[in-house]
DNA sequence: CGGCTCGGTTAACGATCGCTAACCTTGGCG
DNA sequence: CGCCAAGGTTAGCGATCGTTAACCGAGCCG
């Protein structure tokens, strides 16, 4: 694993337990064992460490969520699939989901502009496919109920008391019924 | 509105739109139309506003849990009333929310050690409810149900799309599909 | 009136922060 | 060998933070 890669990491974990402000650079640095300044031998400075982190997951997230849209035509099966990949991307990667939304704020201002447009994507998908399923929805309400569904899917890193395989067969169900398929 | 309780709103704003660390006491102070330091006349510090803060809405939300439970017998009814309590908590307090779990690791420990406690009970209630409709429920996944619901509905402040009512009627009849209601 | 409390001010202290500078060591290579 | 780039180190700077100290005006009360 690279020098950067295990930053980045370790990062996400620290950011996760105490928010982006109640890390140091230096406790980054020690954490990833070494001291201080060689963090920016790899990064431009702290806030490049979140930037890159955010973005890529957001990246990450908006593409997972076109190819599952991609792949289906009907749209219960489209958004199956939405929840199987979102799922699956929380239950691997807890400590980034409880960053992105609690450190967004503190990223420099052309990283969460590009953010903001790639979840605006993201939850246009959950939206279309919504309202495709009957015309009793309308756009702002398939909205909300994406991001209810996005808050119940990414409660898994708030309770870490179910194996992954029972917490995945959980959220997929709850997330779905919740969604009305 | 006393002195006081300006300040815990003003904070649960600043906070919850840039975090805990993220407010210095000058700008809540200015927030408030002080400057800075004049803080310290009714709280003993920054930590002592968020605590405050935390405590009394972890109780807030476990007193109404208790009522809710003590109202009804049936768990489908006692369900339907907790999933209403905190639909309510959660779009009347969205700033409050959004601190809560973000920023619950910047508590002092005696603080942070009352506020789990709380939130553990309140947790249990409803553990305890989905536990009663059926056997097949196990106690940790029901915990871990109660989270998910949790974060559906505190998905609230991220959406501010709807108005309040229909906010209501969705959060409401998402959560209870996903609690299998 | 005299004094005390309450709620505010400004100044300043010590700690900590992000970041830079200067230096050192190691490995690859012409 | 000589050199350079990569990736570390420590020292230290300037800014900002939470907090305290010292002071002050308004209002209440004996």
């Amino acid at each position: 694993m690279s020098r950067r890669q295990q930053i980045l990491d370790t990062a996400a974990e620290l950011f996760a337990q105490r928010g982006f402000h109640g890390v140091s650079v230096a406790d980054l640095g020690a954490a990833c064992g070494m001291s201080g300044p060689a963090l920016y031998k790899h990064f431009a400075g702290k806030d490049a460490v979140l930037a890159e982190m955010l973005v890529s997951i957001s990246r990450w997230l908006l593409d997972g969520g076109r190819a599952a849209a991609a792949a289906h035509t009907d749209p219960d099966d489209v958004l199956a699939a939405l929840v199987d990949h979102h799922v699956g991307f929380a239950l691997e990667h807890r400590a980034l989901i409880v960053v992105q939304d609690r450190d967004w704020s503190s990223l420099p201002d052309a990283a969460r502009e590009e953010v903001r447009t790639l979840q605006l994507a993201y939850v246009e998908i959950w939206a279309e496919q919504l309202c495709r399923r009957g015309p009793s929805m309308t756009r702002d309400r398939a909205r909300a109920a994406a991001h209810a569904a996005f808050g119940l899917i990414n409660s898994t890193p708030h309770s870490g008391l179910l194996p992954d395989d029972d917490m995945r067969t959980l959220l997929t169900g709850m997330a779905l019924a919740a969604l009305g398929g």
